[in-house]
DNA sequence: AACCCAAGCAACCGCCCCCAC
DNA sequence: TGTGGGGGCGGTTGCTTGGGT
């Protein structure tokens, strides 16, 4: 059995809201306040809606100082930060820009922040950035060509570590994304392999997860999550981790576009395809050098605080 | 001018947390 | 200490609008 429903459904009203609603909502609560209870507001207010539908209401619209229209550049840069900081917690978020709501926040998110995110994506695709498993460092690794084997295996290239402190800081454990070296392929079709070079005919063998090279060699799809980072609709680059037969690791990537046999039957490429996860926003973001730990100490008291 | 489609956004849904009893 | 219910929140839906054909 469910649980009771906090209004009569039958009798309340949906859809949006009237300017005479709105007047009669906001006239009561700047004259008596909420009284602590929005179940049993619209009764006192005399609406016909959900308490429900006005707490949002008021929260979204009606309440003083709400701020609309466009969003700053330093709002962007906030929003980025914090959302690669704690994900999609909209309404933490939202408490650290004046003015702003989760709703507004979070669809500023999904319909424009994220596109503009991967418009930068778009003018640098082959940036790239590693993370080496096998440092005692543990830094992230800046590289403004593409990584190869030799990068991976020999730990030769510079590190940043700025970013990996401010990830350490904030979350108190290691970087990010583990154990993988990342190479991005113009192919259209295939991975490229750190190994021995690009994937022409990647076989998968669904039974036992992994697939082999066009020289024959085995690699291995680890059971973890794929990422994907998307450049437009159709076209992503998309990464899986994987494991060589030496029992190496490493993430292997592609560039493809929506009708790449090999992204789909690796099961890399579904979905929505704005659908990124933290991982893939902070990945997208490192890739481009965008230093969104503006504030890493702040964010770090935000975090403890909740 | 009419139609189509995608983007934007307000509002709803339903789950989860927390607190009062 | 357990439970019920309200509040808070993130995800999703669907309506509106504007641009393109």
């Amino acid at each position: 059995m469910g649980r009771a429903p906090c209004c009569d459904k039958a009798n309340v009203k949906k859809g949006p809201w009237s300017p005479e609603e709105d007047a009669i909502l906001k006239e009561y609560i700047e004259k008596n306040g909420t009284g602590g209870n929005w179940i049993a507001l619209p009764q006192k207010v005399g609406l016909r809606r959900c308490g429900k539908s006005c707490r949002l209401r008021w929260l979204n619209y009606l309440r003083p100082n709400i701020k609309h229209g466009e969003f700053s550049e330093e709002e962007d840069r906030m929003i980025c930060s914090l959302f690669a900081s704690i994900g999609s917690r909209w309404s933490i978020i939202a408490a650290q820009l004046p003015g702003r709501t989760d709703n507004d926040i979070k669809n500023y998110w999904n319909t424009k922040l994220k596109k503009k995110l991967m418009g930068i994506a778009q003018k640098n695709p082959h940036q790239a950035t590693t993370y080496d498993p096998l440092s005692s460092n543990n830094h992230f690794l800046h590289s403004s060509s593409i990584p190869t084997a030799y990068d991976f295996c020999s730990n030769t290239n510079s590190y940043n570590t700025s970013q990996d402190r401010a990830f350490s800081r904030v979350y108190n454990r290691e970087p990010i994304i583990p154990t993988f070296t990342t190479l991005i392929s113009s192919n259209s079709s295939g991975f490229m392999s750190p190994f021995d070079g690009t994937y022409n005919q990647l076989n998968q063998d669904s039974k036992n997860n992994s697939c082999s090279s066009s020289d024959g060699s085995q690699i291995t799809k680890e059971m973890e999550p794929d990422y994907r980072l998307f450049h437009g609709d159709y076209q992503s680059t998309y990464f899986t981790n994987g494991v060589n037969e030496n029992n190496q690791k490493f993430l292997l990537s592609g560039y493809s576009s929506s009708s790449s046999e090999a992204a789909v039957a690796n099961g890399c490429l579904s979905g929505n395809p704005l659908d990124y996860s933290i991982e893939e926003i902070k990945q997208l973001m490192s890739c481009n050098n965008l230093n969104f730990f503006v504030d890493e100490i702040k964010t770090e008291d935000k975090l403890l605080d909740y």
